[in-house]
DNA sequence: GGAATAGTGTCTTTCAGACACTATCTG
DNA sequence: CAGATAGTGTCTGAAAGACACTATTCC
């Protein structure tokens, strides 16, 4: 029986990665996605690769990510975005794509092989040409899904103030801020957001004190970490 | 490079189905999942099967709906919901799960194989043992995606009165919550239902009449018709 | 004091949740 | 009429959106 299961053709299955990161421009911090050059069919394209051999799909991530990408992130959270299964979208062999997408903060991508595209308001990538086989749709899923994490819930249940991860804590509500409307792509109000996000931060403490970021000018702000994780 | 792609082992890749429908009991509509057995390994299973050579993940749910479990129904909508790879899930050969989730109106389930298994408010399985492989995890996942689908959402915007088109139209008010109540496992008032789905629904008119349920007792019902799909 | 940024008081609107009422059918 | 089910008027409370104000720092 067990032999008999290997007689049947099987496909190739390949992890695509979404990349995403958010940095600092000079128009301030941008949401950006990882998109290499390829050669195989030549083209624009996230990185991605076969799974090998009784390999997990994290193995698989963490392969992509050394690899094809040049960085070696901790643990990441990979999320499963689609399954693309069209036997003709790769024309070199029968193979199914299993995207994921990545949230990276950016120090962590310091020398990754390709280019950080910026992303337009509507969740495309900004300029040039679709990328090759069926990415552009995996960007796509990896965008709205991302959007869906930052924007508000219903209710006050379970907001985490930066699901992602792109934010190193402590962190001062204005950055915060900063943060969620670079990845919704979008201006928030900074008293209703403050409202919103304070039951789920608490203020860092040190001797009974409210530690306050030690910026440039104004009014000095509060450092807050996030009450869960 | 073609031929290369090929000499790396692959892994079976199965397609397995959390197939879920409401169906009328004497205690009201209830929310059931078809669950099969199997003598593989011997246990409680869900319906699925390997991809067969150069098929798509909806070929193989018709093909699993078909064989398996012996119905033809039209167009379904299969949901995907998790990928499972741990390479030890299955004895036999290392295989991927790739779980989606299946729903369909009752009527087209006469003569399933299997039992549809009742689900309980928690969205587990009512009575008895595990599933075998990591089924359970399944079940779960379709359940719990199936009523986030069926609750209320953020505002009014685009609502669909029953996503996974467990009734077929036209329909009361009354069987429309009676239908979310079974799918969610909660009671709703009936007036702030009325008012939330109404935006949603269109009465049926007949010579500019509206039409109304010829059930049994108390004041007839308006019957009404999704306004989109 | 002035510039700059941090943070809050409060009004309005929207809408879910809840209660109580009215409406329309059958027997 | 009673019984049963359909459907609505309206109050309350939660919370988002918006505006304007106060607070604290550096120069």
């Amino acid at each position: 029986m067990a032999a008999d299961l290997e007689r049947f053709p099987r496909p190739g299955v390949t992890v695509d990665l979404a990349l995403m990161t958010v940095l600092e421009t000079d128009d301030g911090l941008e949401l950006r996605l990882l998109v290499q050059e390829r050669h195989d069919p030549t083209g624009r394209a996230l990185p991605g690769r076969f799974i090998r051999e009784r390999q997990t799909v994290a193995e698989t991530v963490d392969g992509v990510l050394r690899d094809k990408v040049g960085i070696q992130p901790g643990a990441v959270e990979p999320r499963l975005l689609r399954v693309f299964d069209d036997p003709d979208r790769d024309d070199r062999t029968w193979a199914i794509s299993v995207a994921h997408s990545v949230s990276l903060p950016h120090p962590v991508l310091t020398g990754a092989v390709g280019h950080l595209v910026p992303v337009t308001q509507r969740g495309r990538l900004k300029g040039q040409g679709p990328l090759l086989f069926d990415h552009d749709e995996i960007v796509a899923a990896a965008i709205s899904g991302l959007r869906e994490r930052y924007e508000i819930r219903q209710r006050y249940v379970d907001v985490r103030p930066d699901p992602d991860g792109f934010l190193k804590p402590p962190y001062t509500l204005h950055q915060l801020r900063l943060l969620h409307e670079a990845v919704i792509g979008d201006e928030l109000h900074k008293d209703n957001f403050a409202r919103r996000m304070k039951p789920f931060l608490r203020p860092v403490m040190r001797r009974g004190q409210v530690v306050k970021s030690s910026d440039t000018v104004g009014r000095p702000a509060t450092l807050y970490r996030p009450i869960k994780g």
